[in-house]
DNA sequence: TCTGGGGTCCTAGGACCC
DNA sequence: TCTGGGGTCCTAGGACCC
C-alpha cells in the first residue's frame, strides 16, 4: 500500500479471443470461442459478442456450442498468443524494472520503481499512453487499474473492462470494497464463498465486519488472515519481477475413458516423456514424481514419489511413473492421466553426477537405474487401440478449426472447418479486408499448414498502419526447420523481436 | 456430449530427529 | 515409571487462479 496509484494491473480483453479476431478478418464483430473443440473439451476464451449469449471460460464446449450455435469455434494457437503477449510485456518492461506477469494477458507494473510515475496523475498519464501504445502495436485492447496495491490495482482493472482504465485513489479503498460481494477478492472460491455465507458474510464489508477472530475459525490461519486483511483493503504485497517455476506437469483428458490398462500404461510413459521434455526445455530437474489419475466419475488421486536427488532423466521418471501407476486400480475407466515433476532444481550436470556418485557410495551400488523397471515401449504410435482416439498417425494431417494454411493459388488463409473429406479454407490474413471461401479435399498437395502471420497494427489511432514493412506476412516456408512453437524461452533471457517500428514514445526512467 | 491444462498455496497426519 | 515439546520432510488432497 501507498499513497500514490502508482501499482498498475494490466488485463487484456478476451485475449485468445481478440487475437484470433485480430488474425481473421472474416471474425470481427462476430462471437468467437477459443477452447478445446473435442467432446470433453471448455471454453478458454469467447468474445464479447459470445459473452451476450451466455458463453463464459470454463464453460464445457458443448454447452456453448448450444447457446451460441453460429460462433465461430477455434482451436487455441498458444504459439500465437506467447509471440504477442511477448511484445506486450515488452512494453511493460519499457516503463518498470518491476513486472509481474501472471499469465499470458496480465501483469502487475511498479511505476514508483522504474521512475515512470511518482504518483497517481502521472500514473494516469502513463496508463493511458500504455493502452494506445498496445494498441498501436497489436490492434487489441487491454484493460487496465491503478491504485496503491495489487489487490486494488486488480479489482480495478476488472471494473474497467472492457478497453477501459479505472483508477482507485488510496483512501477510497474501504469504501469502493464495502458494498462488493466476497467472490470480488481474489482467493474467495466457490467453497470459501459457501463457508461465508452459510456465516451470514456476503459482501466485503460483511467480512471486515465479521472481525479477524470468526474469520480464523470459519477458514484456518492463513486464508482467514489473508481475507480479513483484503476486507480492510489492506495489501502489502510488492510486485515481483523473475519467479521461478516450482513444479511442471503436463496431463491429457481423453475423449473415450481409458479402460485397457496396457493403453493406461503406455500412456503415462508418454505423459513422462512429454513431461521431463518440458523440464529439460526450461533447464531444470526435478526430485518428487506424481501420477494422477481422475476417473470416469471425476474422482481424482494422485500418487507420489521423491527421489533421492533432482533428476531430468526420462528414464528415471518414466520409471517412477510407472511404479507409482502400480498401486492405482484403473479398471473402471479413466478419463485424465498426468504426470508431473516438482521440487525442482536449477540442473547442472556437475550437481548431478556428484549426487548420484554420493548416493551410490552411501547405498552401495543403488544408483537411479536407467533401464527402467518396466522400461514401456514408449512407441505408442502404432499399437494405438482402435477404441478411443484417432490414430496418432491422422493427426499431423488433421485440418484443426482455426489453424493457418497457404494455397499456391489462394495465397495464405485459415482452416473453418472440416469433414467427409472436405476442409474448408478462408483465404485472409490481419491486414486484409474479409476473404473468400474455399473448399478441398483433405489431402489436396496444394494445401500446406503453416505457422500464423504477426498482427497488424491496429486501426484506431489514426489507422494509418505503420506503413514499416513487417516481413512478408506470408512465412511461406512454413519454417518447417524452425520449431517455432514449442520453443520456450530460456529463464531470463527474452528473445530477440527488437521494438516494432512505430512508436518509440515511451518515456525513460 | 458436464466439467481443460497449467500452475500456486495451504492443511493435516505420520515419520523421524533432537 | 516419564512427559512433552518442536522442527522438518514426505504424502495426499483440496481450493483457487488464469
Amino acid at each position: 500500500m501507498r499513497g500514490a496509484a502508482t501499482v498498475l494491473h494490466l488485463d487484456m480483453d478476451a485475449f485468445y479471443a481478440a487475437v484470433e479476431q485480430a488474425a481473421k478478418p472474416s471474425l470481427r464483430g462476430k462471437p468467437v470461442i477459443v477452447g478445446g473443440l473435442g467432446p470433453r473439451g471448455v471454453v478458454a476464451t469467447a468474445s464479447y459478442e459470445a459473452r451476450r449469449f451466455g458463453v463464459h471460460s470454463a464453460m464445457p464446449t458443448a454447452q456453448a456450442r448450444r447457446r451460441c450455435p453460429n460462433a465461430a469455434y477455434l482451436t487455441p494457437r498458444f504459439g500465437l498468443y506467447r509471440r504477442i503477449s511477448g511484445r506486450v510485456m515488452e512494453r511493460l518492461a519499457a516503463l518498470s524494472p518491476l513486472v509481474e506477469p501472471l499469465s499470458l494477458d496480465e501483469a502487475f507494473v511498479d511505476l514508483e520503481a522504474g521512475g515512470a510515475a511518482a504518483d497517481s496523475a502521472a500514473a494516469t498519464a502513463v496508463a493511458h499512453r500504455l493502452r494506445a501504445d498496445i494498441r498501436a502495436e497489436t490492434g487489441l485492447s487491454g484493460s487496465v487499474g491503478l491504485a496503491g496495491s495489487k489487490l486494488l490495482a486488480k479489482i480495478a482493472s476488472e471494473r474497467a473492462k472492457p478497453d477501459g482504465l479505472v483508477v482507485v485513489e488510496p483512501g477510497t479503498e474501504r469504501a469502493l470494497l464495502a458494498p462488493l460481494p466476497v467472490r470480488t477478492l481474489p482467493g474467495v472460491g466457490p467453497a470459501t464463498a459457501e463457508v461465508l455465507r452459510r456465516a451470514g458474510i456476503a459482501t466485503v464489508g460483511d467480512t471486515a465486519e465479521a472481525g479477524e477472530d470468526e474469520l480464523l475459525r470459519l477458514l484456518g490461519r492463513a486464508h482467514g488472515s489473508a481475507l480479513y486483511a483484503m476486507a480492510l483493503g489492506l495489501d502489502d504485497r510488492p510486485v515481483v519481477a523473475e519467479r521461478d517455476a516450482k513444479s511442471v506437469s503436463v496431463e491429457d483428458t481423453y475423449d473415450v475413458d481409458l479402460t485397457d490398462r496396457t493403453r493406461v500404461q503406455t500412456e503415462v510413459a508418454r505423459l513422462a516423456g512429454r513431461c521431463v521434455h518440458r523440464l529439460r526445455e526450461a533447464g531444470r530437474s526435478g526430485r518428487t514424481v506424481v501420477v494422477k489419475v481422475r476417473s470416469y466419475d471425476f474422482s481424482t488421486l494422485t500418487r507420489s514419489e521423491t527421489l533421492r536427488g533432482p533428476t531430468d532423466d526420462p528414464a528415471v521418471v518414466r520409471a517412477a511413473a510407472a511404479r507409482l501407476l502400480e498401486g492405482i486400480d484403473t479398471t473402471a475407466g479413466v478419463r485424465l492421466l498426468g504426470v508431473g515433476v516438482s521440487g525442482l532444481a536449477d540442473y547442472t550436470q556437475e550437481d548431478l553426477f556428484a549426487q548420484a556418485a554420493a548416493s551410490a557410495e552411501a547405498e552401495g551400488g543403488d544408483v537411479p537405474d536407467p533401464g527402467g523397471d518396466h522400461g514401456a515401449p514408449a512407441r505408442p504410435g502404432g499399437a494405438a487401440d482402435g477404441g478411443a482416439t484417432q490414430a496418432s498417425g491422422e493427426r499431423s494431417r488433421r485440418w484443426l478449426p482455426g489453424l493457418d494454411v497457404h494455397h499456391p493459388a489462394h495465397g495464405p488463409g485459415w482452416v473453418q472447418g472440416s469433414g467427409v473429406g472436405r476442409v474448408t479454407v478462408r483465404f485472409e490474413q490481419p491486414g486484409s479486408p474479409p476473404g473468400p471461401v474455399r473448399t478441398f479435399a483433405v489431402d489436396d498437395p496444394e494445401l500446406t499448414a503453416t505457422d500464423p502471420p504477426m498482427l497488424v497494427p491496429g486501426p484506431p489511432p489514426a489507422d494509418h498502419s505503420a506503413s514499416e514493412d513487417e516481413p512478408p506476412l506470408e512465412a511461406r516456408p512454413s519454417a518447417a526447420g524452425q520449431p517455432s512453437e514449442p520453443a520456450i524461452r530460456p529463464k531470463s533471457r527474452s528473445g530477440g523481436t527488437a521494438g516494432w517500428p512505430g512508436a518509440e514514445g515511451t518515456s525513460r526512467p
